[in-house]
DNA sequence: CAGTCTCCGTACACTAGTGTATTGTCTTTC
DNA sequence: GAAAGACAATACACTAGTGTACGGAGACTG
């Protein structure tokens, strides 16, 4: 398959084919959870879809476990980094500061719906892993903070605070849902924005 | 493992064991979804859990697709039916008829936590499986026709009602996911129950 | 330019699971 | 109470997938 063999020199950043290192066999798995879920995760089938065997897999990781370990982990660090940017007020004012905040919330930057369908298949997998679902939690919970401390920066009272939070939190995972289909990408999205919008209104949220 | 072989008669209505129909297997495949997803949905470990092999099931089902396919069908069939009886007013105030429903879709009549585990896994394999993915926007859309016009009933105002009815489905659809988990049984549940009464009185719907 | 290190291919052993065919064994029904 | 039908056990063939052992082949290193 491969068409690079006449000429010699620089073999390298012509083909995807040379070397894997470990960042490329996360990525492949990434790809396949997001597109049908954590069962999915075939060494072999990762394998074919970077071109080499699992010879090279079993030299980057002793197990199948310690992949979705890695992965889950990876998903985790990331998390923890987007949650430290957020804090940041960046000098905006409370109302477009919380917009970035649900922004970021219903797509994480860059790959858009895969991100969403990823996390959709990791809560599947907490359900019936402890240790991921102890983890979701804590993820749930930090980013509940986070959007409670931006409602409060709009609101000024705590208890209306918590109850948008969780609110607004809640029926982001759930729209996610509608988001993670194929079809509909963009539409639920403006949406659920514009839904904010109204009830930062009838909650009669003075930011608004 | 059986004990009663020296007397005779009677054997039935003793041990669990005798005969088993198709909807055996059915609740033993339901049971193995709410558990741990679709993908665990092994046919010898179902044979296993019924005390018989898997001659049995072979009889029952052509398939293991079948299985699946007749899971999936008596959940939306049962669905379907649940949609028919909260259509119907029953004589309850608009407050009365809205919490109903509201309760009907965090924990539908009976098993409780086993119901919503088991949506959520559907929602899953909807993720890859097209029909599936039909058939949930399919109840989705009649579920949140139902919130509507109950919301409807109560505000007098389409839009409102439309709008409350969809930020209300999104977030019983994302409470779903923190009910869904084995601790933490009940009290998300008055929370989000709670919550939306605060709402009803914080959008100024009047029937609250 | 030999040697080492890193990455990958190959071949094998092993397991878990499906589906099929065939043969029981209760149960009903005549 | 014997034949027919409903349900189940047993045994087999087959597939897909994991791990492991080992042997290369490039690339870097002295």
């Amino acid at each position: 398959m491969k068409a690079s063999s006449s000429t010699s020199v620089q073999p390298r950043v012509d083909m995807p084919a040379p070397r894997l290192g470990r960042d490329d066999w996360l990525d492949a798995a990434f790809e396949a959870v997001a597109e049908s879920g954590f069962d999915s995760v075939r060494v072999l089938t990762l394998a074919e879809a970077l071109g080499v065997t699992r010879g090279s897999f079993y030299w980057h990781f002793s197990d199948h476990a310690e992949l979705i370990a890695a992965l889950v982990a990876r998903w985790r660090a990331r998390e923890l980094a987007s949650y430290q940017r957020m804090q940041d007020t960046r000098g905006l004012d409370a109302k477009a500061d919380l917009e970035r905040v649900l922004e970021a919330a219903l797509a994480h930057a860059g790959s858009e719906i895969k991100n969403l369908r990823f996390e959709l298949a990791l809560r599947g997998l907490g359900r019936r892993d402890a240790e991921v679902a102890a983890m979701l939690v804590e993820v749930d919970r930090m980013r509940m903070a986070l959007f409670e401390t931006k409602f409060m920066r709009l609101t000024g009272d705590a208890k209306t605070a918590a109850e948008l939070a969780s609110l607004f939190y809640l029926a982001i995972v759930g729209g996610t849902h509608a988001l993670a289909r194929p079809a509909n990408p963009v539409r639920t999205k403006e949406y659920l924005k514009n839904l904010i919008g109204h009830y930062l209104i009838a909650a009669q949220i003075p930011g608004a």
